[in-house]
DNA sequence: CCCTCTCAGTTACGATTTGTAACCAACATA
DNA sequence: TATGTTGGTTACAAATCGTAACTGAGAGGG
C-alpha cells in the first residue's frame, strides 16, 4: 500500500520533470530568457499547453514571466535560480543521450529484424 | 511546424526519461535488481503500467528481464549498461531536489487538494 | 468607423494515456 | 477440490493531450 523507500523530495522533482514538455521548455530557457511564440516555435508544443506548463512551473517558483509593455505586447519567460540550477541535469541528459542513443538519420523505415 | 534547435538525441532522452513512471523505474532498478511485485509496492505504480513501462523500457535495452523458474516463478528486472549509465541523471535530479525542494511535513492541509 | 495584423493566450472537443479493479494461468500446498 | 503466490491481462472510467478555432488588447491602414 505505502511506498517506503523513495525521497519524497526526489519523487516530487521526478513528478516534475517527468510531466510532459516541462524538461524541454526548462532546457530552452536555460539559454536565454524566451517570449511565447518562440518557445511554440523551437519546442513544438501548442500554445494551450506550454501556456498551462508556464503557469504550474512559474507557480513552482522555477520560471518568471515578465511582461513589456511594447506593441504588440512582449512577454519574456527565464529561469529564477531554482531553474537554472537544473542545469547540470540536463547535461547529464545530454551526456547520456550522446553516449548512448544513436544519430538517426533522415527517414528510414524501421522494420524489426526478428521480434519473433 | 518545424522546431529547429533542439538536438534529436537530447529529445529523445527526454521523452524517455519523461514518460510517466520511466525515472523512477530507473532509480529503483539503479540499487539492485527487482522483482515485478517489490517493485509496483517500492514505486507505487500500477501492474498494469509497470508491465507495460518494463517492455518499453526493455525494448530500449534499458532494461534485462531474467526469468528464474522456481515456484512461484522469480522475474527479476535488472538495468543494462545503458541503463545503468543514467545513475549521474538520478545523482543530479536527487541533489537539486535536496537543494530546492523543501521538507514536506507529515498532514497539512492544502487548499487544493491536489491529487497530481 | 471598419478591417487587418501581431502577440499571448483560451476554449472546445476528439484522441490518447492513465488509474483502478477485476480477472487469468501456472505451479504448489492443504 | 480449495487456497495461495507470482506475474501479468483485460475492461472501463477518468485524466491528459493535440488540434484547431477563437478572443482581446493595441496599432495601423483605408
Amino acid at each position: 500500500m505505502v511506498q517506503p523507500e523513495l525521497c519524497p523530495r526526489f519523487e516530487q522533482a521526478v513528478g516534475m520533470l517527468s510531466r510532459r514538455w516541462n524538461a524541454l521548455i526548462i532546457f530552452s530557457l536555460l539559454g536565454e530568457s524566451q517570449r511565447f511564440c518562440t518557445m511554440t516555435e523551437s519546442i513544438g508544443i501548442s500554445n494551450r499547453l506550454l501556456s498551462e506548463r508556464l503557469k504550474e512551473l512559474e507557480k513552482e517558483g522555477i520560471v518568471t514571466r515578465d511582461v513589456y509593455p511594447e506593441t504588440p505586447v512582449r512577454i519574456e519567460y527565464s529561469l529564477t535560480e531554482k531553474g537554472r540550477a537544473l542545469a547540470p541535469v540536463m547535461q547529464e541528459i545530454q551526456r547520456w543521450s550522446q553516449e548512448w542513443l544513436p544519430v538517426q538519420e533522415a527517414v528510414q523505415d524501421e522494420q524489426e529484424p526478428s521480434v519473433r
